[in-house]
DNA sequence: CCTACCGATCGGTAGG
DNA sequence: CCTACCGATCGGTAGG
């Protein structure tokens, strides 16, 4: 009785997926629905079938995104503080390891800064929720006396995500003069009164 | 004599001046010369007669971007050390001031990333001239004892270069939550063991 | 610099 | 899900 349905899910599964691919190598603007299809193995029209508009599969792949951090979060229940920056950490050498991922996120995240961009309220919430959870982790850290007292958490919750963002854009366009997770290691000690590691 | 030749080269200045402003909205792939043209006064294939495709067209936004950037370098001969840092955070206020440009270059990175874009040799060189400068100031600084000990320049240099991108970026997206400036100020005076001010 | 045009491609719709 | 189509737009060319 489901199978229809099954089959439909699993459908809008390759279809996401052949768009993460895409966007990858030619960003959101730069891509399109009939490159979208072929890669999943349909027409332009029936992957409108399935998806109403090109927005509309842009969020559908910003949703699997979410959907995969907040598993890669369960899994890794980590509290605010030196736990939580070590997972951060982790989350870092994982993006090394799928520059496919970053690249889309680094592309997209451009894009939208415009107030126009179908993203672009993504992004503003991805850059708060972001900050919010570095933030609670440094104050953690500096009511334990683990932070350097000199450090404001804001400032230093801030300048974390940006750090990382930077990274990502400088390594992706020239990957070996970067070396992304050993910067923001080093980054991360220079704040603490404790080893990170 | 030299009257057709002057007319001609104002008529490019001007196309480029629209150009950068069509590219701040749209991006590049996002961008058409029939845009620019319009705004330059003229139809696309007249835009077509000054510059020879649109790659053409980029390629000399991004020389008037190097050129003017080398001319605040002259005006402001600073030598590495502390006064080139403080010409660096001067070149934060003033990109701060002009939305417009660091738009440009936020979304032309993005994009650029990918070895097939006609602007990645460009910020291939971008990167690395920005890190050997900054590179030899924070040398400079640890000569004459005014970088912290623990402090290694290499790494110092990549992360200002990529701290100032990613601030940017969030900065463009969330203009009221992040102080641009400021958080670079702190993160510079962090490295070193002298006020910056 | 323009008019006029080309082939290609775009997102989306109709109708099944 | 497809075939067939729409109007719009693209970069670039011809020819003056």
């Amino acid at each position: 009785m489901t199978g229809g349905y099954l089959k439909g899910r699993l459908r809008r599964e390759d279809i996401i997926t052949a768009a993460i691919a895409v966007y990858r190598e030619a960003g959101y603007h730069g891509s399109s629905l009939r490159e979208v299809a072929k890669r999943a193995g349909i027409t332009h029209a029936g992957l409108i079938y399935y998806f109403p508009s090109k927005e509309a599969l842009l969020a559908a792949v910003l949703e699997r995104r979410d959907a995969e951090d907040a598993d890669r979060e369960q899994l890794n229940v980590a509290a605010p503080g030196l736990d939580m920056l070590r997972h951060l950490i982790g989350l870092a050498e994982y993006n090394v390891a799928h520059p496919g991922i970053v690249d889309l996120y680094v592309r997209l995240a451009a894009e939208a800064v415009s107030p126009g961009h179908p993203a672009h309220e993504y992004f503003v919430r991805h850059y708060r929720v972001a900050r919010e959870e570095v933030l609670a982790s440094f104050q953690a850290l500096a009511d334990t006396g683990e932070l350097r007292p000199d450090v404001d958490p804001q400032v230093a919750a801030l300048t974390f995500i940006a750090l990382e963002d930077g990274l990502q854009a400088q390594w992706l366009t020239t990957p070996d003069e970067v070396d992304l997770v050993g910067s923001l290691r080093t980054y991360l000690q220079s704040l603490l009164t404790v080893p990170l590691s």
